[in-house]
DNA sequence: CGCCTTTGACCCGCGC
DNA sequence: GCGCGGGTCAAAGGCG
């Protein structure tokens, strides 16, 4: 308590004052508390204080009223002072000491007589700065002590006065704080009926056979925002049977209806035109018939209940699609290293490794580790051309809580993973518009700094972060757009711009830390571990658990800095030289980077 | 002992 | 149908 009263504050104001402002009077409550912690904390040092000043000071008196007086008045030695001195100024005899008594106590106002008010007073007057000139000066008499008395008052009622103002300063705080989130989700919002406008005309004749033109785009217009926002299973839900239900008002036969949720939520949740879905259908077409369910404990493979049980457990597998989707989505980060791996925080376990066509280096499959069932993988395998080039492909979302310097990355990712997708799902070749993303999101940043390829199997968002050190740009394949890497600026910027600093700096000196910025996602995962809800979050603002400081701070990060992904990306490749040197001389991060370096020494080509 | 890497085998989709 | 390539599995072994 009493430390935490001024520490407190920052962390926590609001709460402690409301509670205190709950348990009584607004005004009253806070003082009071506050006095109390000061009493009780000062209480005994001050009036060891006043003790030894008295007796130090007061020898004389101490000795001469070796009475009565003083032993009666043992319960409130503070008072035996009082009354000694005054006596011995005075030189009268006890009944004037009680007067004297009654006079401190009317001094104290609404303090409880005796010795309350007079610990009171006691302890203010120790505390304050000029506890001891203030004793000093006692020892001219009574007079300077009343005034004393008086002023503490005053401090008092200016405390009191001064805690009022914090209140009403957190409580504007406060009002501020959600203006700026709600103004925060209404961008988004906005951004993605954007995109949703700019791609309606295409993807309507997309939409599927059993479904009118106008419901189809009525479900573009579910979908497309969801997508955007969603990565997770419970948002998902919803709007499966939000959308299921419009399709049995709609003109759809009972049988179709079935059908037709659930084909349109294969659809939506993929989300992804170019084949999401097949893929993922795909792969739960073979998992699941290797494995049963519950064997999976990588929990990534997301179709594969989906397709072992397709009535039942509805929202696992719409989950797990959500799941799929978001890991056919791929974020690809192109730094020249010469560590075997750039270390972004997580922990990884190599499960495969293989030789890839075109490429003699060969190419490493990560799983991050961090929790059971976390769907990330990674891929990294040094570029043909320029083997300084690591290229490391991110897939998936982390369901946990992350590191911080893990977090600056896993959300770059995800961020771009879901930029991705909205962008794949919104227009009807798979093709998102460059254009439109670019002015959308980051307006005036660099074209050079990320590239979305939409001719991949999957789709995929490259990072290239050699340009900084290097003009030459080993461009990914061909049919790539040149797109300023957006990656949801709010994302972004949420947790960068807060982050940005602390995690890079860090990174470079803990090396590892290629840090990103962190998408709700995975703040979400950290409050609630292993939560697959992602969606539900980042559906509804994103930041649920993102503190509205962090928000807040990004927005204003995002508004004044409009390259801020060339400087995210100059930090990342600053980080990852950082790391790079770090991995060589120490493997702390993981095992990664020894193994690694062995695999990709040793390797030869099991294929 | 538990975790991790290694690595051969396997599965799957795709193209021919 | 077959081969290829990408991706994953899982037993075996290593390491702290």
């Amino acid at each position: 308590m009493d430390k935490g009263w001024g520490l407190t504050l920052a962390s926590d104001p609001v709460s402690v004052f409301s509670s205190n402002n709950n348990s009584s009077s607004n005004n009253s409550s806070p003082v009071s508390s506050f006095l109390k912690i000061k009493r009780d904390f000062s209480s005994d040092h001050n009036m060891a204080d006043s003790r030894n000043v008295h007796n130090s000071m007061f020898q004389f008196p101490v000795s001469l009223s070796a009475g009565k007086e003083e032993v009666s008045a043992a319960a409130s030695r503070e008072v035996d002072f009082f009354k000694e001195k005054i006596n011995r100024v005075d030189g009268h005899d006890s009944k004037t000491t009680t007067v004297i008594v009654k006079k401190e106590n009317s001094l104290a106002e609404a303090a409880p007589r005796s010795r309350a008010a007079l610990d009171v007073n006691t302890g203010l007057h120790l505390l304050t700065a000029n506890a001891r000139s203030d004793q000093s000066t006692v020892d001219d008499g009574v007079s300077c002590e009343v005034d004393d008395k008086r002023s503490k008052n005053v401090e008092l009622a200016q405390l009191q006065v001064e805690l009022q103002k914090m209140n009403s300063e957190n409580q504007r705080l406060k009002d501020m704080l959600s203006q700026v989130t709600n103004n925060y989700s209404a961008l988004q919002m906005h951004f993605v009926a954007l995109m949703q406008q700019r791609n309606h005309g295409v993807e309507s004749n997309k939409e599927q056979e059993t479904v009118t033109a106008k419901s189809s785009e009525e479900k573009k217009h579910e979908m497309v925002p969801r997508q955007f926002m969603d990565l997770g299973p419970s948002a998902e839900t919803d709007e499966i049977s939000n959308s299921s239900s419009e399709e049995r008002t709609r003109s759809i036969t009972p049988q179709n209806h079935f059908e037709v949720a659930s084909t349109k939520n294969n659809g939506k949740l993929e989300a992804v035109p170019y084949d999401q879905e097949n893929s993922s259908l795909r792969d739960g077409k073979r998992i699941g018939g290797d494995e049963s369910p519950e064997s999976e404990s990588q929990g990534w493979n997301p179709t594969k209940v989906q397709k072992l049980n397709p009535a039942s457990s509805a929202n696992k597998a719409i989950e797990q699609s959500a799941e799929a989707t978001m890991r056919k989505a791929r974020v690809s980060v192109r730094a020249r290293s010469e560590a075997p791996m750039i270390s972004d925080g997580c922990q990884w376990r190599k499960y495969g490794q293989k030789m890839a066509k075109g490429n003699p280096c060969p190419r490493a499959y990560y799983r991050c580790t961090m929790a059971v069932g976390c769907p990330v993988r990674k891929q990294v395998q040094r570029c043909a051309e320029d083997k300084t080039i690591l290229i490391t492909t991110y897939e998936g979302n982390h369901n946990h809580p992350l590191p911080p310097a893990a977090m600056t990355m896993a959300s770059t990712t995800t961020a771009a993973a879901t930029m991705l997708l909205s962008g794949s799902m919104s227009s009807a070749d798979g093709m998102m518009n460059p254009n439109l993303l670019a002015r959308a999101i980051l307006p005036g940043c660099s074209s050079s700094m990320a590239t979305i390829s939409a001719s991949a199997p999957f789709p995929t968002v490259t990072l290239d972060l050699t340009n900084n050190t290097n003009p030459l740009q080993f461009q990914r394949p061909p049919a790539q757009f040149q797109v300023p890497f957006p990656g949801q600026p709010q994302n972004f910027a949420l947790v960068t711009a807060p982050q940005l600093p602390q995690g890079f700096g860090q990174a470079l000196y803990n090396q590892s830390k290629f840090s990103g910025l962190q998408l709700s996602q995975d703040h979400m995962g950290s409050s609630q571990l292993g939560h697959q809800a992602q969606s539900q979050l980042l559906h509804s603002g994103q930041q649920p658990s993102l503190s509205h400081d962090t928000l807040s701070a990004a927005t204003a990060a995002i508004t004044s800095d409009p390259n801020f992904t060339a400087a995210l990306a100059a930090a990342i490749s600053s980080i990852i030289g950082g790391a790079n040197a770090n991995t060589n001389t120490t493997n702390t991060n993981t095992n990664n980077n020894s193994n690694s370096n062995s695999n990709a020494t040793n390797t030869s080509n099991r294929n």
